[in-house]
DNA sequence: CAACAGGCGGGAC
DNA sequence: GTCCCGCCTGTT
């Protein structure tokens, strides 16, 4: 076990803010126990990450966080997973003090971190996502995992070679086909989802949106969470909501732009918990 | 019962 | 290019 003193971060806010589905509160007695054992709370929040073959519980008491997991680790996966070296605080501090809708969701969600996800697994998740409520799909993401054997996502090999009947079963529904054929062209070598990481985000959304079941919403939650492109600025149904009703005149991307993909975050998680 | 949920593809125009 | 419709399925 490691403690970290870390700055802008809350574990439930960044876990229930829309960008991660595997990011799941440790069983009650479970963190009891570990809470007791650092001396924290026993009530304190934790929860369990996951990442590629890697997992880790974490528990948090303010800005103090216990890692249950080697200090080499933590530099090795975690770190760079909880994007700890980036300064969320300068990214709050662009926001216009007269944008009194993103101040209260920046003051909400203050300790919401873009997680950087496996690339993957993130296409994977949110190609199910499309038109789905979140139960559905941390269910199909789930049974997914349990067939591996060692509960990771299958891989697109793996994936390629689950008949789609198998897949529908697992409730994904019409989105089945769509996740069969790009394991299968990741297989062929027709979809190269490592090459997306030296695109500029236009280009890599482009190439996304190749892909059946890849859409303009979608191509840009993969960017975002996938690729940690934090220009990006996926517009979902809350979103759209949220720009006509706060931001009639447009979102002003010509001072956002930049962190557009971590004020979204922020204005989402707003709306969410409201 | 209809409407909706972290939308998308395909066809019409 | 924009508009519109159908779609798996569980929940309200």
């Amino acid at each position: 076990m490691i403690k970290k003193t870390i700055p802008d971060l809350d574990l439930a806010q960044t876990a229930y803010s829309g960008q991660v589905f595997r990011m799941l509160p440790v069983e009650e007695e479970r963190a009891r126990e570990i809470s007791t054992k650092i001396s924290f709370p026993e009530d304190s929040p934790c929860f369990r990450a996951v990442t590629g073959c890697h997992q880790v519980e974490i528990c948090q008491n303010g800005h103090e966080f216990a890692f249950m997991t080697s200090e080499s680790e933590f530099e090795l996966v975690w770190r760079d997973y909880f994007d700890l070296d980036t300064d969320y605080s300068e990214i709050k501090k662009l926001c216009d003090p007269a944008d009194t809708y993103l101040l209260a969701s920046i003051k909400k969600g203050w300790g919401i971190r873009i997680l950087k996800q496996d690339l993957w697994e993130v296409i994977v998740s949110f190609v199910i996502s499309q038109n789905n409520n979140i139960p559905r799909i941390r269910a199909s993401i789930e049974k997914l995992c349990s067939l591996t054997g060692n509960d990771t996502i299958p891989d697109p090999e793996f994936l390629s070679q689950i008949p789609v009947n198998v897949l529908h079963s697992f409730g994904l529904g019409y989105r089945d086909e769509y996740l069969h054929k790009i394991a299968v062209n990741v297989m062929e070598g027709t979809f190269m989802p490592g090459r997306l990481r030296s695109m500029s985000y236009e280009d890599a959304k482009k190439e996304l949106m190749k892909q059946t079941g890849i859409g303009n919403k979608v191509a840009d939650c993969i960017c975002v969470f996938g690729l940690h492109m934090l220009n990006a600025f996926p517009i979902d149904t809350h979103v759209k909501k949220i720009l006509s009703e706060h931001y009639k005149d447009g979102f002003p991307f010509d001072k956002y732009g930049k962190y557009a993909a971590v004020l979204q975050q922020y204005m989402f998680y707003n709306d969410l918990t409201k």
